[in-house]
DNA sequence: TCATTTCTTCAAAGCGCTTTGGTATCTGCG
DNA sequence: CGCAGATACCAAAGCGCTTTGAAGAAATGA
């Protein structure tokens, strides 16, 4: 069933058809809900393929995801991912997913845009010196940045949270419970999260000239794992730390299997912190009664947000949506208490 | 950059161009290496959607994810799409996501079958008599279940694991150790792997003559807080079981968070098995050392899988890939022991 | 040598839609 | 009544690729 048929079949041309199932002005009314109907009755559904080569526009948005032999799936992924997958539905877009090795990410990018495959991208992971910023502005293609680059000498948008802040705050909460050595259980060094994070629990500490120990500074893949291995080792050491900020609440578990594992507390034995991304299927305990203090801000909101700011974007290039930056909440929950003295 | 462009810059008709490009033998391979460096000199690639308007085929595959308001993202739908992805780009595929409310399932398969905007779709969370078969079926969009359904009727091509041997197995090993009051945090049960783990429980222990209470089976998203919650409310009941048997590893972590909240010892006062479905985010324990004794089998291993499935039977939809079941390990961590008399 | 086959290449016809540039009919108004 | 401007429709030209059918050039065989 082809636009043609549909026009045959109605005794119209195609050009009116096409016009009444796009809502141009031109068509009559009744003509327009007479070609709608049966339209539906038919089951017709415009090719996709014709419509892109037609207008130019793929109606699809992109999202590159790393994923390097070995690499874990960043977790937060599948969340942020449903946030967008929301808003592109009912905006008329799709979503295609690259998966692709580190090395051919900006090959992709290059693709996407050479073939028109996609409107725009969401960048993903963003990286303190970010290059694939300047590539996609050279690319002319319309993007939106989950997160932000350092570059100061180029606008582009974005969304992010106050990544600084909120650990500057969950830090000072600390300090305020009379913790001195603090470590910080970060995500991988160069994504810039990871070092705004850094930054706020760094200027908290100097604030009050605590100074930070670089022995207490981890990055890594934000897994169970990772948070259970160092926080063992911590726990074991001699002059272990009486705090312990986690930059991803599975980080968070893992540390709290690991001082349950040694047959300590939470919040007394060891205080913890995390930043909570509003996992579904890890939730922080319950609104009531949240297990552990934490920074906390909904990936899937986010992800949901950055969507409808690049479709803004994409439909209106000219007055582009502000950039946001959120802030995040501060809970308290059971795995925090005045440091032991 | 066109073909018609890049033609006559080479001062050869299109069609010479496209069969070059394209690996057609009718072209002199002289002309053939000519056109394809002029093709990467000039980074000429072809626009999409006349490819695809020209071909017939999207080459792309769709994953239709359904997500209802307040309903949680399955999580281990980023591992299984991870392996799924990594399959298609170098296939030459793309994957579109749709994340729809389940009403509009049905209607969205349709809709893809209609534009031709995928060549095939892989299904997710197959249930019990899962309507979605016959649909794709019906559509002749080709197909592939990740799962099974239990339509005995019609032949689709599918990749499951055995999932009624591995938890009777499980089961079966809990009983050896004397556990006889055995609960089951399963997934929801409307869907088919959690209809077989249950069958398979109920068969071992109908076979040593111990009646499974209904009590203490529960069916549920599997969330962590699922795990601890429900845990949580058996351990402190009066005839609470001794074993537990989950259907995900970040259930475990919450029945984990409650034996430990409670000052028991997993293992001792409670012995778990979990499926492990080897989520990178949350790996069970080392390789070396296993937390948990689990039934384990990689869903990121099935989703490459799957996606190869498919792409087999899209190329060559007369002679389709056997479907495949798998049959997941055993894995002896320090989560059980024997039942405390 | 000429007929036949094999190699290369090309012109042109789509694929199914949108959009440009009309035309015919109808209205309103001086 | 006659003309300008709406209104409602249509024919035809693309969008950028693939594919069919044909044709010239070169190679082969009798």
């Amino acid at each position: 069933m082809t636009l043609k048929d549909l026009a045959r079949q109605l005794g119209l041309s195609p050009t009116t058809v096409s016009r009444a199932l796009n809502d141009y002005p031109e068509v009559n009314a009744e003509t327009r809900a007479r070609v709608k109907a049966a339209a539906r009755e038919a089951g017709y559904v415009p090719n996709i393929g014709a419509q892109r080569l037609a207008t130019g526009r793929a109606k699809t948005i992109g999202h590159v995801v790393v994923v390097d032999d070995h690499q874990i799936i960043n977790p937060f992924f599948a969340e942020f991912i449903a946030g967008a997958g929301e808003t592109y539905a009912p905006a008329g877009y799709e979503m295609t997913l690259s998966i692709v090795p580190g090395a051919q990410e900006m090959e992709v990018y290059r693709s996407m845009a050479a073939r028109r495959s996609v409107d725009g991208v969401i960048l993903h992971n963003s990286r303190a010196n970010d290059p694939r910023i300047a590539l996609l502005q050279e690319l002319k293609l319309p993007f939106v940045v989950h997160g932000r680059s350092e570059l100061t000498d180029t606008d582009y948008l974005y969304l992010d949270i106050a990544n600084t802040r909120a650990f500057e705050h969950a830090t000072n909460h600390l300090l305020d419970l009379g913790h001195k050595r603090i470590a910080l259980l970060n995500g991988l060094a160069d994504l810039s999260f990871a070092k705004r994070r850094r930054a706020g629990v760094e200027k908290a500490m100097a604030a009050r000239q605590v100074k930070p120990e670089e022995s207490l500074m981890f990055s890594a893949e934000m897994s169970e794992g990772y948070g259970y291995q160092v926080t063992s080792e911590l726990l074991a050491s001699s002059n272990a730390p009486t705090a312990v900020i986690t930059s991803s609440i599975l980080t968070a578990a893992g540390a709290a299997r690991a001082v349950a594992d040694r047959g300590l507390t939470l919040g007394r034995d060891l205080s913890l912190i995390t930043h909570d991304d509003v996992l579904g299927y890890f939730p922080n305990g319950t609104p009531q009664s949240p297990v552990f203090t934490a920074t906390r801000s909904s990936i899937r909101k986010a992800g949901k947000c950055t969507a409808q700011m690049l479709i803004a974007a994409i439909n209106d290039p000219d007055t582009p949506p502000p950039s946001e930056v959120w802030n995040p909440d501060f809970v308290i929950g059971r795995s925090t208490g005045a440091a032991p003295f």
